[in-house]
DNA sequence: AAAAACCGTGGAGTCCGCTCCATTGTCAAG
DNA sequence: CTTGACAATGGAGCGGACTCCACGGTTTTT
């Protein structure tokens, strides 16, 4: 099939596909060109998108998602290994949220003690600039 | 003051501080040099970088701190127009951390789904390829 | 026959926040 | 007097994931 094709299966567009193409996620061998150059993408190319799409759902950047593809490619994608890498990643993942909420935490107590503090129309709101009370 | 003090004052590497002179962050006077055009910052700039260190640590992204820098300038940074829009970053926060904590959930739902059906070295785990049961 | 829609390639641009580099100039210590 | 640490400037590079553009060729539709 065409990359118009693989682009309306998978929902990615034909320019990120021909992305995916320059880093090396998926790869067309010479033969695969009809006789005007156009390529011919396979069934396993189509479904090669379906399991980046699903592995970048996953949280991994697209490096990443070329480690794993490639772990398939040896054959070495056992659940084992697999369950060893998305498991990392779901710590990485703890990791943001706790920093995220940990920064959350630290603006609602700010705007709590503004609230307690400051006229509402005070000319330089001292979240911005104090960092000892607030 | 130099750069330098200026640098190990407020923690910010002298690259970062003429950084974001050139974003608009921080200026300097064209009378504020040394006779050697070495640049004399002021007592003022060295607290606009705190409270730049201070709106960053909000979640606020480099161009949304100008904004906030911006309306102290214009004594608009009343604390009812800070509060507004330091709420709104809280509501962006939140929406990320559901975003990861869904990102999460189906991560954790596949090793699961993966430890019960698979063999340990199944040769190519489900999870990066099968949506259905997953 | 002409216009629209597709295909190919290569490369530039975007957002974000720096960081690093090269080059040149200045100044203080040994 | 040299060495080293600082300063200024302009610009490149990075990581991440695209997106867009220009240019040309092909195919399909009207």
């Amino acid at each position: 099939m065409l990359i118009g094709e693989l682009s309306t299966k998978t929902g990615l567009s034909r320019d990120t596909i021909r992305f995916y193409e320059k880093q090396g996620l998926i790869a067309i061998g010479r033969k695969e060109r009809r006789f005007n150059n156009y390529k011919e993408y396979s069934q396993e190319t189509l479904e090669r998108l379906f399991t980046i799409k699903r592995i970048k759902s996953f949280g991994f950047t697209l490096n990443e998602t070329l480690e794993l593809l490639e772990l398939i490619t040896l054959k070495e994608a056992t659940c084992d290994a697999v369950v060893e890498k998305v498991s990392q990643k779901v710590m990485m993942i703890e990791a943001k949220i706790k920093e995220l909420e940990e920064v959350k935490r630290l603006v609602l107590t700010g705007i709590t003690n503004c609230q307690n503090c400051c006229p509402p129309q005070t000319e330089i709101c001292p979240m911005l600039t104090t960092d000892t009370i607030f």
